[in-house]
RNA sequence: GCGCCCGUAGCUCAGUCGGAUAGAGCAUCCGCCUUCUAAGCGGAUGGUCGCAGGUUCGAAUCCUGCCGGGUGCGCCA
């Protein structure tokens, strides 16, 4: 049940049928206010001006026709001609024992299934994750969580940074550490930042190491095996350390969704060769480049991507020109997101155009950047540690899970050791995840520890802890929350207010679907968090003296609203625990 | 020089593509635990939505120009 899909589409019938044309958008809305109505139909005002009538007298009209028996108990036109929408408590009612029994807690499916193709988290070979990787992955993730929910094929691209130039000075590195000393190899592997800093300095210092450097570069693009062999050891044990941060951070991620650069090796020159056979190459200064009209460079002629190198190495340009052609032509795709920082704004703009020139994406593929701000710090200027580094995602984690235990220490004494160290990991990691999550993507933002590892007000603890209430009141009435009898009464504001809440989770996923802005579900649980709060404190269940009608129903409005909690955090890559 | 993003309460952020009286959390202040977990609930204080014009029934939202911050503009990714 989708109470926004069922009005808009008995508005659209109500608009027509008053004279406006099948196109004018219903504009259906959640009220502004308590005394606006339920829902609120702001479609009138300018469709009466296109039709040249009076808004009142359309908005009248409208109302005339709309047929909402038994689901709304009042329609009112308000102000220059709003519709409002007051829904009947008994449907509501109705609706909310219905989703309650619902395995899908009351979510419609997608009307379309598409095949969506998210391309998120993207980390390097040989450095470690850090704290500028956290939106791409867990964005990404709650998004291909949420599509995958609604009933989407979903496919997970981890385009890895296993590729380049770099690589010919960590072969160099890596072989100079195994004639050295074999045992000391996995040792110095463990710490991948600190051999990426060494390889880096022998490669500006030393002559000789530099030349090599380049040279396995040469023989690595030429497919050598020795020089594949020893890049594979770098990929498997960056693998393995990218693995250990996405279990613990509860991100979906697994090797089979690796879809690294090197992936893209073979088909460059293809890429290149339908360029030129679309007539799209130009040469220039010994290089091939794709003139587009679309975007100006400094001097105001028409900006050229270039797609290959003049001593005929690739780009990332053209890497992911392959890409897209493998995510249109093999993957079948109908929408690719990619979740990657808005600097490479323009460079998507500019891959998507040529793209779209060369065939690589039909016209009918939603190619859609969905870019994220620049991580600051405290002073609002781009973010760097004292020492001039990025916070590593595991120093992160570890000091969220030492905050999360100091904080258990003191308040949860009578859980068992085993209890305190799921909570701590759900808290620390729920914390961090849903600082992250409640933002919208698209704004630069302040990284700070205490907002980041804050247990207080909005935050993923105010979530778990009304579910642990929930869990509470049914430990306590002794049933568990599947087995659930009668019928559903609204008595009181206070649960009227929550039932309308738990009737929003569907449309609330559609939008996160259709946006790819998680931060929109974050929102959501917080309102049904709130309002079941409330509840809470104005609605015993167990209490002596409440009628057994009245327990029963408000123990399904209790389980449905601990299931959506449950589902919705899930959704985000949120564990719950049953206490707290 | 050109392009893109941003500017909302002391701080961190929402604001459902133009809707009615701009909302939360933190911080500050005042209340509420013999009753299902006080990581909670109720209340108060706090705003010229960067500035100035414009568009219209109606603007935080759209247009123009400024101011301030960020970022990107050919052989790194």
């Amino acid at each position: 049940m989708n109470i926004l899909r069922l009005l808009e589409d008995r508005v659209i019938k109500a608009l027509v049928a008053a004279g406006a044309p099948a196109d004018t958008p219903a504009m259906v809305r959640p009220g502004a206010r308590a005394n606006f109505g339920d829902y609120q139909c702001n479609a009138v005002m300018a469709a009466a001006k296109k039709m040249g009538m009076n808004p009142r007298e359309l908005a009248q009209k409208v109302s005339d026709h709309l047929d909402l028996t038994g689901i709304a108990s009042k329609i009112e036109v308000a102000g220059p001609g709003f519709i409002n929408i007051y829904l009947e408590s008994q449907w509501l009612a109705s609706a909310v024992h219905e989703a309650a029994h619902d395995p899908r807690a009351g979510v419609s499916e997608a009307a379309q299934r598409q095949t969506v193709v998210v391309d998120y988290s993207a980390p390097n070979v040989a450095k470690e994750m850090h704290v500028g990787h956290l939106r791409s992955t867990i964005i990404g993730d709650a998004t291909a969580r949420t599509l995958e929910f609604l009933g989407h094929k979903v496919i997970r691209q981890n385009h890895l940074g296993d590729w380049g130039t770099q690589f010919g000075m960590l072969i160099a590195h890596l072989e100079d550490l195994e004639k050295e000393n074999q045992e000391a190899v996995s040792m110095k592997l463990s710490d991948l930042e600190t051999f990426y800093r060494e390889a880096k300095k022998h490669f500006d210092e030393n002559p000789d190491f530099a030349a090599r450097a380049r040279n396995f570069v040469v023989r690595l693009q030429g497919g050598d095996e020795y020089c594949l062999k020893l890049w594979k050891k770098l990929v498997n044990i960056t693998l393995a350390h990218n693995q250990e941060i996405y279990d613990r951070l509860n991100v979906s991620l697994t090797n089979n969704d690796v879809m690294g650069e090197s992936a893209y090796n073979d088909s460059l020159p293809v890429i290149i060769k339908v360029l030129g056979e679309k007539g799209l190459l130009s040469e220039d200064d010994d290089a091939k480049v794709v003139f587009l009209d679309e975007f100006k460079n400094k001097d105001g002629d028409p900006m050229g991507v270039i797609v290959q190198k003049s001593g005929g190495g690739f780009l990332y340009s053209t890497t992911d020109l392959a890409a897209i052609r493998h995510r249109c032509h093999t993957l079948n795709a109908d929408r690719v997101l990619y979740y990657v920082d808005a600097r490479q704004g323009q460079h998507f703009e500019q891959v998507y155009a040529v793209a779209r020139k060369a065939g690589f994406a039909s016209e009918h593929v939603s190619l859609e950047h969905h870019a994220f701000g620049m991580m600051l710090g405290k002073d609002g200027k781009p973010f760097k540690t004292r020492a001039g580094t990025t916070i590593k995602l595991a120093d992160l984690l570890n000091e969220a899970e030492e905050r999360a235990a100091a904080l258990i220490a003191s308040k949860s004494g009578d859980l068992s050791e085993e209890q305190k160290v799921n909570v701590i990991r759900a808290v620390a990691i729920g914390s961090v995840k849903y600082a992250d999550l409640s933002k919208n993507r698209t704004s630069d933002y302040v990284f700070d520890w205490d907002i980041m590892l804050a247990f207080e007000g909005n935050t993923a603890p105010y979530l778990l802890y009304a579910f642990t209430r929930i869990g509470s009141i049914f430990r306590r009435a002794g049933i568990s929350m599947s087995d659930l009898q009668g019928e559903v009464i609204i008595a009181s504001d206070a649960e009227r207010e929550l039932a309308l809440q738990l009737c929003r989770f569907s449309e609330t996923l559609d939008s996160v679907a259709r946006e790819g802005l998680p931060h929109q579900l974050c929102a959501y649980l917080y309102d049904i968090s709130g309002a079941f709060m409330k509840f809470y404190e104005t609605c015993p269940v167990n209490r002596e003296g409440v009628l057994p009608e009245l327990r029963n129903s408000r123990l399904q409005i209790c389980a449905l609203t601990g299931r959506i909690l449950q589902l919705g955090l899930d959704l985000l890559g949120i564990e719950t625990v049953e206490q707290m």
